[in-house]
DNA sequence: CCCCCATCATGCGCAAAACGCATAGCGGGG
DNA sequence: CCCCGCTATGCGTTTTGCGCATGATGGGGG
């Protein structure tokens, strides 16, 4: 059957269960009722439970069973032993329904810090119980390694145990000061960047190097670059450096809010253009809070888009 | 099989003992080898597990098992569960090996203050975790109705659920004082006993009735018996009262320390016995503080009966 | 005072749960 | 790149555990 048979030492939990049954309702045939057991099966339970403890656990009286000292000693353990696995199973439940613990989140600087931070206060007011740990990184950290939960990313992920939700194309467009513009003017070819103050982005996040490196490479020989005026390996340092003037820089279209006074130059040149994910361990995505999260920001991803 | 059918809500504490047991060896075939059991029953049972919480348990790595958030907070319930269990199990064997609780002894006043109090010091010394409770009193408890664990008497108990030890044999003989055979003279017949001062028993213990009213009956007609000249329902004084010379008197041997100046008279008289019984509930045969006591109390009768 | 009913223990036959064996699939380390 | 160890699963078999029915027992009501 289902049990160790070196030394006869263990006993069948399973049994405890049904003792503490018996001995909250005073009776084998009641206790037989609730287990949906048959009196009979009960009585023979309650024996071999009481073979393999060594030890009588109750009086059979003919008005009901009294609880011998032992039993009292076992019903005891029984009953902190049932409170302890209630709750432990409302623990697994609310878990199941009710998100709640730490989720460590990391993104590249750039979305993390200028797209995901301001959604993150609304995702936190409506699950209070979440905690967030946010590692705003250019590294890509091993999620497989439990570096971190969940990433958003701008490539695919090439391991097939990492799952994968698009959340939106990040645009990417050349950008200046209106001040700039009125001192040297729009660039209306490639040829003509050769003559304009060009900032470009110095991190090493690879999937920057298509699009943040556009203006240093466009319509050019790769291997030779036109030359940088200012290279930042901070987009928001290099967003600052592009408002107050000091040069045109490609941008992604996360940082651009509404209204901006920069001037969008090169309107007519394709501009390469990058799509962000969500990823995840295959085996967080059965976690409440994981699964939350996800949706959240795709709603919010879907909203955004425009 | 063993397991409520109503909303399969309830699951096989079996099953947890057997998660622990994988969650400790962090695989399914070592705690295979530890429970006995395949690997492959081992597989099937936390399959079961799961499917009977709801909830996986454990990401199955190629590099052995991690648990699961899930698995985590089970793993913690079992591990409490089992600790407690096993406290329990300890306590168990301990009330088996180790005698120790509270133990309420009755015992009338006569055979229980002289005889059975001086014995319980030693008792105590050998069984320091053992509390008594002892009981004076003439009355008979119901041991049936637990108001005494065991008690020491001077007749058989009827009720068969009552186990019945025999300790040790009562004798009876009749005494006076030096002082008082020095004024009054020897009774030499039971006539004679009619100018005597006879002191009796006053009790209602209806074992004290054939013994110690012995003197107002013996050689007269029973319905007609001897004028007595005191009559104490306690034993105690009564012995005092024919120290001090105030009359004959029927004393039980327990009472007669040996050395006593007392004077035992109509030597030649058949006197009555009455037998003492050890007696304890049936149900109370298993408990390890009856067992000793009772051991102890037939050990110290054998060695006190002369 | 006696009968009756509820309770627990146990024998018997049966159904199903659970087990072991063997195989397949899978992934990481040498 | 291969090999080893781990888990999942199908299959045939064992055995456990169950229900039913009966027997024994003891307390309470009429």
């Amino acid at each position: 059957m289902r049990k160790t048979h070196s030394g006869g030492n263990a006993v069948d939990w399973d049994r405890i269960r049904i003792f503490y049954t018996v001995a909250e309702s005073g009776s084998f045939t009641k206790a037989g009722d609730v287990l949906g057991l048959s009196q009979s099966a009960v009585s023979r339970q309650i024996g071999a439970l009481e073979r393999e403890l060594r030890a009588p656990l109750f009086h059979r009286h003919t008005r009901g069973l009294i609880l011998t000292e032992q039993g009292e000693l076992l019903w005891r353990a029984a009953r902190e032993m049932t409170q302890r696995l209630e709750r432990t199973r409302s623990q697994l439940s609310e878990t199941r329904e009710h998100p709640s613990g730490e989720l460590k989140v990391t993104a590249t600087r750039g979305l993390g810090g200028h797209w995901l931070t301001p959604r993150l206060a609304e995702f936190l007011d409506l699950y209070p119980d979440i905690k967030v740990d946010l590692i705003l990184t250019d590294e890509e950290l091993d999620l497989s390694m439990r570096e971190a939960d969940i990433a958003i990313r701008l490539r695919q992920p090439q391991q097939p145990d990492l799952i994968q939700r698009k959340l939106f194309t990040v645009h990417y467009h050349v950008y200046a000061s209106p001040a700039y513009v009125k001192r040297f003017g729009e660039p209306k070819s490639y040829e003509d960047l050769d003559n304009h103050r060009l900032i470009s982005f110095g991190g090493t996040s690879p999937s920057y190097l298509t699009a943040v490196h556009w203006l240093g490479t466009i319509g050019r020989d790769q291997r030779n670059p036109r030359p940088l005026h200012l290279v930042v390996n901070n987009i928001t340092a290099m967003k600052r450096a592009v408002d107050s003037g000091a040069g045109i820089a490609v941008l992604p279209d996360y940082l651009i809010e509404t209204g901006s006074p920069l001037v969008q130059l090169m309107r007519e040149s394709e501009m390469p253009q990058l799509e962000s994910y969500l990823v995840y361990p295959e085996e967080m995505k059965s976690v409440a809070r994981v699964q939350v999260f996800r949706d959240f920001l795709i709603q919010k991803a879907q909203r955004w888009t425009y």
